[in-house]
DNA sequence: ACGTCACTCACCAAAC
DNA sequence: GTTTGGTGAGTGACGT
């Protein structure tokens, strides 16, 4: 019996399983790349005096402000389709 | 009084501030991009039959793997140090 | 108005309250004796002539290889449910 | 030449090492437990219909006023010692 | 939709 | 005092 035969995958579902694995980890090292950028972006806004911690708070604000714009767009959304309105 | 002199920051401070802001926001976009590649990624593995929980499971594994490489090689780099030794 | 018609806790419920907050702060209290006690070894360790970054090296080493081991098990568990053996 | 020779550290050395080890994963072994305790007060509480958010931030907030009355007793007694008093 | 779970971030203490 | 390790909190993803 050949060795092929122990294998629950098939040549090519190993391949592409290896395909999905390597995306994955590639995607997960360009997270790591942005995570950086982030840090090095604060260091040297925190190297020219900006209070770091405060920096991420207005970015967090803004963040929460994006979501609420969104939100509100939404309900008006629904809001229009229920009368038939388009805005 | 005029407006100006509520602020804090001078005009080269006050466009410092808004470069730094909107160079993290550019990074965060970009963040949640690879969150949705990599929820892209899962899904589509999903449809085609693999278990994601699984395929997570191995991406993990790996991330482990990597640490324990990298942790025996400090572990080197100290006891290299310790014994004065140029690695 | 009698006071306790202020408090949304009936007295069980402030009873209970209080057990919880305790229990909580004896927990810490002792997680703080033993960070006290990890400090107190490795300050004897040192005064023994070893060089502590080297051993918290050491300890962070191990750690690791217990979490590879267990992330193995966790993705041979997996396996085996996905193939739906009982182990 | 002997292999003995190869260590850099004799018996005795390597044995105290050993302890110093298995003494620090002991007690980082008795923290996982202490957190798992807090884990599981935590969780009976919120099956009691608590907010756990709530209760932490109790628990926070108590232990800042412990620090803070720890504090202004160092500096009372510190002034006390200052001016010859004995508290 | 809810609760759980993993992940990342923010804060704090300790070391150099 | 700057930096690193560790803990707690908040966020987002996922299954039920």
């Amino acid at each position: 019996m050949a060795d092929e035969t122990k294998d629950v995958l098939d040549q090519n579902a190993q391949a592409q399983l290896k395909t999905i694995i390597e995306r994955v980890e590639r995607v997960e090292a360009e997270e790591a790349e942005q995570r950086a950028f982030k840090k090095d972006i604060y260091a040297e806004a925190k190297s020219s005096g900006y209070d770091v911690k405060a920096l991420k708070k207005v970015v967090r604000l803004r963040k929460v402000d994006r979501a609420k714009r969104q939100e509100e767009q939404a309900i008006l959304d629904t809001y229009c389709h229920a009368i038939g309105e388009v805005v």
